[in-house]
DNA sequence: CCGGTACTGTGCAATATTGAACAGTCAGGA
DNA sequence: TCCTGACTGTTCAATATTGCACAGTACCGG
């Protein structure tokens, strides 16, 4: 009993997607927010281009039509810290509809990407008005808290080196299906040392390793192996 | 301009409570959730008793209305992190919301509890019918997953010196005003190592050192002083 | 072709952290 | 009163991690 709860927790994360009760992640937001009207544009970023900075008045929720964007929070001494990355259909700067009046991260897209601004005022208009988005959004900024729930208790417990494997898996998951799965190929080795609160040698130390026991293979893109899970599930 | 960045990032979670654009959070849930009725029961835990524990079936969201409650996982090798400790006017377990089917981690006690059960069903019943309580619940998430993004952020930046500091002064904000705090008295060494994610000799050491240094004082309580602040914001 | 801008590949000494052990305290229950 | 359980105080050697530094590569724009 105590090794099937255990089987579950250190898979935790890794968990086929599951159809959430409060309507699936998946709808389309665009058809309740796109329509047109006041409170609401449409936003395009080259990769590398920020759509907001740490520190910025926080007032309006973007919703990812395309791309991949990165959330990120600089330190005093200028480290960086990568909160999440995330993809079309994801929210972001949520957090200015609980009062929050600065963004307290970077936004930044890492490939080119559009997004819809959505005012916080019209965004409270909608909740407001279509019972289904605001069911949607639900769920969503569930999902959004298990998952965060589920980064910090990987800190707690792992060790850099299954962080960066399970990390790596997450992020490969967002590949095609396949033996071998192709993961965004915009994602540095400092990316992924800030991702897990490490430092790039380490990150490079533990890619190397990964690739010599054949887990991972890369050239400018990464492509990881389903035994790469090994390393995550191991005692 | 960068500097005024700063001070705001270092002060991450440590900012005074500000007024949410849904609603405060501050208001009282029960008056949405006590009348009688289906879907919802009372629950009274004695301090350490298991609420409900990882791995059980997922299927009500808990209000707490009095006492305080700590959110573990554990570890295949049974080694504890503490993702949260809530308090009267938080909600727990509504990760079944989302379709979790069963919990992540184990709810306990951690002083004389009461708690309102609310099956999922009837939860969603009053998201869908009582606008009032949809915003002050949707503003309770965003706040939430704000705190867990801050302690993952933490996490990835600082020492466990620094983590130690800053949970320290987190938790002694529960306590009354005044220029040394009570902190709940129920913190164990053990449970804060859980939840910086170290062990309990370096939460030891780091006890005496900052009480040495004056930041701290305790004997069976902890009391904080303002100026623990320091070990925080110093670089 | 050149310089600049990312990156990856390494190595290494200085530190920080772990894990485990053992003694001591304190409170409550039998 | 004695026991037990839940804590704190303190070591210490084995490891893991950090913070550099420097070389090498690949791509881009002028």
């Amino acid at each position: 009993m105590v090794s099937t709860q255990v089987r579950r927790v250190s898979a935790q994360g890794l968990r086929s997607p599951k159809k959430a009760h409060l309507g699936s992640t998946a709808f389309n937001a665009k058809l309740f927010l796109d329509s047109t009207g006041l409170g609401r544009t449409v936003g395009r970023y080259a990769a590398r281009e920020t759509i907001f900075a740490q520190g910025d008045p926080a007032k309006s929720v973007i919703y990812i039509q395309e791309g991949g964007v990165k959330l990120s929070v600089v330190n005093e001494v200028g480290k960086e810290a990568v909160v999440a990355i995330l993809r079309p259909g994801d929210f972001f700067g949520e957090a200015c509809l609980a009062g929050q009046p600065v963004c307290m991260g970077t936004a930044t897209a890492i490939t080119p990407t559009t997004v819809l601004v959505i005012e916080k005022s019209e965004m409270i208009r909608v909740l407001h008005g279509e019972h289904e988005f605001s069911d949607r959004f639900i769920a969503y900024m569930l999902e959004r808290n298990i998952r965060v729930e589920e980064d910090l208790v990987d800190q707690l417990f792992n060790s850099s080196e299954k962080r960066l494997a399970r990390t790596l898996l997450l992020l490969a998951r967002y590949g095609l299906p396949g033996h071998t799965q192709k993961i965004l190929p915009n994602v540095s080795q400092e990316t992924l040392a800030e991702m897990i609160g490490t430092t790039r040698s380490r990150v490079n130390f533990f890619m190397n390793k990964f690739r010599k026991l054949g887990f991972i293979d890369y050239d400018g893109q990464i492509r990881v192996n389903d035994s790469l899970l090994s390393v995550v599930l191991h005692d």
